[in-house]
DNA sequence: TCACAACAATTAACATGTTAACGAAAAGAT
DNA sequence: ATCTTTTCGTTAACATGTTAATTGTTGTGA
């Protein structure tokens, strides 16, 4: 007899809510200072980190949908905050890359950041921080397993 | 020093976005066909569950915003799946309870439902799926610990 | 009882999630 | 070469997430 829902509360999609939730409320504060989004702090993060990047790829890093993706980008460059130029070999392609007032505001929040990962280490323990991502990455069929 | 950010691989916000991606495509795809969205389904979850709710109560359960549910709540009524009534004895309250035909929404996906969540104990297995929920509810701020 | 704080819910404004339709450019087929 | 198909990205439309401001009620103290 599967033919039972589980309790609300030992559901895995609202648990996966509530648990992001309580992950980003602290980084959310931090943000709230630079006047930028979550989302937004998530693509200067990956341009941080692989440079300049197609958009199709930047979308699957960033873990955005493209229409969202496409929103955001008109947003950031207003801001002044990443380019975006047409690759001449294809010019389907668009190149995001990250400008300097991005990655200041990368480095201006770097040691804070840490931190809070540091505090969710701190909380859950080494180990099961780790088990933790591991077990999230089964659930994700982007993952290469 | 715990000055470096982890690997947008390693991203603990990045892994929670996709893991619930993963969870929540087949259970999207079930309810495609019933014309009503994830968040809808989740309201009509927990009001089956706990029978009827105010508004605060219901949020807090279904684990959505106030002014999420004041527009979910409105569009569900205007579909008859849910009952919106205001509490006589404090006027500020209402009550939310489900309709025989928001009710028949959980009836007749009840079987397919348990089996998505069967798919994914399998998956994981038994104890990594409970595993998985413990920790999740670590990192819930709202979890009584 | 009257002014004021506290509370429940809604509304407003902006950003993102989600699906579908669309436009432009490149790749393939005939 | 021309036509079709595929790919990349945008636009459109609607629903939700998020924070702040607002409305209607209740509770409280002078």
């Amino acid at each position: 007899m599967t033919n039972d829902l589980p309790s609300t509360t030992r559901s895995l999609p609202i648990a996966l809510i509530r648990a992001r939730e309580g992950v980003m409320a602290p980084i959310r504060d931090m943000l709230t200072e630079t006047g930028i989004t979550e989302q937004q702090w998530r693509v200067l993060r990956v341009l941080s980190e692989y440079g300049s990047l197609d958009t199709s790829t930047l979308a699957d890093r960033a873990s955005l949908l493209f229409p969202s993706l496409t929103r955001i980008a008109t947003t950031m460059r207003k801001k002044g905050l990443i380019t975006q130029t047409r690759d001449e070999g294809d010019r389907r392609r668009q190149l995001i890359a990250i400008t300097a007032d991005g990655q200041k505001i990368i480095d201006d929040h770097r040691t804070q950041a840490a931190q809070i990962v540091a505090g969710f280490k701190a909380t859950l323990g080494e180990e099961n921080y780790e088990q933790l991502l591991d077990l999230l990455a089964m659930l994700d069929p982007g993952a290469a397993e």
